[in-house]
DNA sequence: CTAATGTCTCTAGCAACTATAGCTTCAAGG
DNA sequence: CCTTGAAGCTATAGTTGCTAGAGACATTAG
């Protein structure tokens, strides 16, 4: 049995993250000490571990509800977390493409930027006209982390 | 003068995000009509595109906070603003980088798995267990959108 | 036994919006 | 002139995924 702390260690988390994960019941309630600390199993920890693992790979906390879930149920079907990992991965392609295009936009400014006054800066410039842009980077999807 | 909406509607920016930029200062405040309704003209429509613009780049708020600042300043130096793209541009490469790694792992994920039943599920497996995976994704910097 | 560290709950804050409620104003049609 | 529907107003709360702080209790090392 774990306190919090050695656990969020094992599993490189933060301590609130873990409670946090508990309040929002990613993580059962874990049992409690007599003086009413938290004491994790090795469910707990794996199931953290898992948690840490997809949140590392993108995963949204609501995908990963659904993934444990499916992993609670082993006897199903493997299809539902082969869909979630192929959206996420469609996800992660999206945003690489995007992300890509931005590149090239920044380089671009950065490159023309001869150093002078703000005036003839290209940075403020080309911020100000997307019509000098080379690329569309124009926000075609929804905008998620990491 | 435009209406809100008009604004809006020529800079592809919501009504209510242009009200949000205005209450955190990006905007400045807007005249107000007879009847109490914000009207904008040139300047106000020129700085919203080159906020929206710069959103678009991955740019954050307060960034492009220091960028209007500076373009409000015309005579001075364009070593701000050059070091502004450029942090940008880093910041833009690392996303990169690690997408990429996601990417990968992600691949590797979908591929093995055989659309069999939970319990022999690459995905859920994979995720389970970090040692199985090829490269080494852990979150190293902090998460930023698109 | 004491001091330091760890843990507890609760609340509030971050970015960058988005949504809702309940109201007023405006523009067009009859 | 009047009505109707769209668009505008303010203010507040919600979103995601945590993080930080306050103030109190538990545990452990010396």
């Amino acid at each position: 049995m774990l306190t919090i702390g050695k656990l969020g260690e094992a599993a490189g988390v933060k301590v609130p993250t873990i409670r946090y994960y508990e309040q929002i019941g990613l993580l059962p309630e874990a049992e409690r000490s007599a003086g009413n600390q938290r004491l994790n199993g090795h469910k707990a920890q794996e199931r953290l571990a898992l948690i840490r693992h997809a949140r590392d790979l993108g995963f949204t906390l609501e995908a990963i509800r659904d993934l444990l879930s499916l992993s609670d149920r082993p006897d199903q079907s493997c299809a539902a977390a082969d869909a979630i990992a192929k959206a996420q991965l469609a996800e992660v392609e999206s945003r690489l493409a995007r992300l890509t295009a931005l590149k090239a936009e920044l380089e671009r400014m950065v490159v023309q930027c001869a150093g002078g006054s703000i005036a003839d800066c290209r940075v403020i410039e080309v911020l100000s006209d997307h019509s000098l842009c080379a690329t569309d980077h124009r926000h075609p999807e929804s905008e998620v982390p990491s």
